[in-house]
DNA sequence: TTGCTATTGCGAATGCATTTGCATTATATG
DNA sequence: CATATAATGCAAATGCATTCGCAATAGCAA
């Protein structure tokens, strides 16, 4: 039988707080606010437990690496800020798709991933 | 000073060839067809050496992991297909980068990964 | 409260892609 | 053709992310 941790919780509690895909080593740092002790394993152990369960989702990312995103967020873009490394959702979809797909291609899905520096950065170098 | 090689060779004719992103194990099967006792390491060695002259480029797919392309293509899309595992490109582009930026943030670039069946296995699919 | 056992923390172990050391081979220059 | 040394083949070694074994801890049902 499944039981509720706090170790568990705390990992939740940071994917509800960020909104924005996470790492393994951002979940740990962020997660041992909450809960001294955590460790990696137990995070990896359970990340694998709520992928099963559907409540995230595994993303891998071409710059990023491994990162894991909350299943329930609809569909979006994820823009990778080459300041900070972190990922951001981007809401909507830009892209054409039917327009995309070459002759006898059948396409069930796509990912966009956009390169740049986010908002925050931006200021920062502007000084 | 660099030397002219069999091996060199016979890798970048593979690229020319099959004009798609190669992964590193189809580099060495499709290569050694030329060069019977071509090596893993000597594919490796060849592809950074490709790379730092620009010949080549990496490319990390979410899927199919880490492939290498011809840098001289122009801008597309790649399309993997879930059945043969290979990568397609899909010349043009579908995507509207402007309108996908949320405000602050500012796109230098971007990926787009698709997904589906490509034309061939469609065909074989359908019988 | 108590007892069962799922879960954790920790360090060691895996699995894989990529790299390296070194003896051997082969390119290209004089 | 002879030589210097870049490049190769091979096998062992790395580097990393992820997983595992196991003793200790802590949910939760009774």
């Amino acid at each position: 039988m499944k039981r509720k941790t706090v170790q568990r919780n705390a990992i939740m509690e940071v994917f509800l707080q960020e909104n924005r895909p996470l790492r393994v080593e951002e979940i740990l740092q962020v997660g041992r606010n909450s809960v001294e002790s955590l460790n990696q394993a137990t995070v990896y152990r359970n990340l694998k437990l709520l992928v099963e369960e559907g409540w995230l989702r595994i993303i891998y990312h071409p710059e990023a690496g491994t990162l894991y995103e909350r299943t329930e967020r609809e569909h979006h873009h994820l823009f990778h800020c080459r300041s900070c490394d972190r990922l951001f959702e981007v809401p909507g979809c830009a892209l054409n798709q039917r327009k995309s797909i070459p002759r006898g291609f059948v396409a069930e899905g796509h990912e966009v991933f956009l390169y740049g520096v986010c908002a925050s950065c931006q200021k920062s170098e502007g000084k």
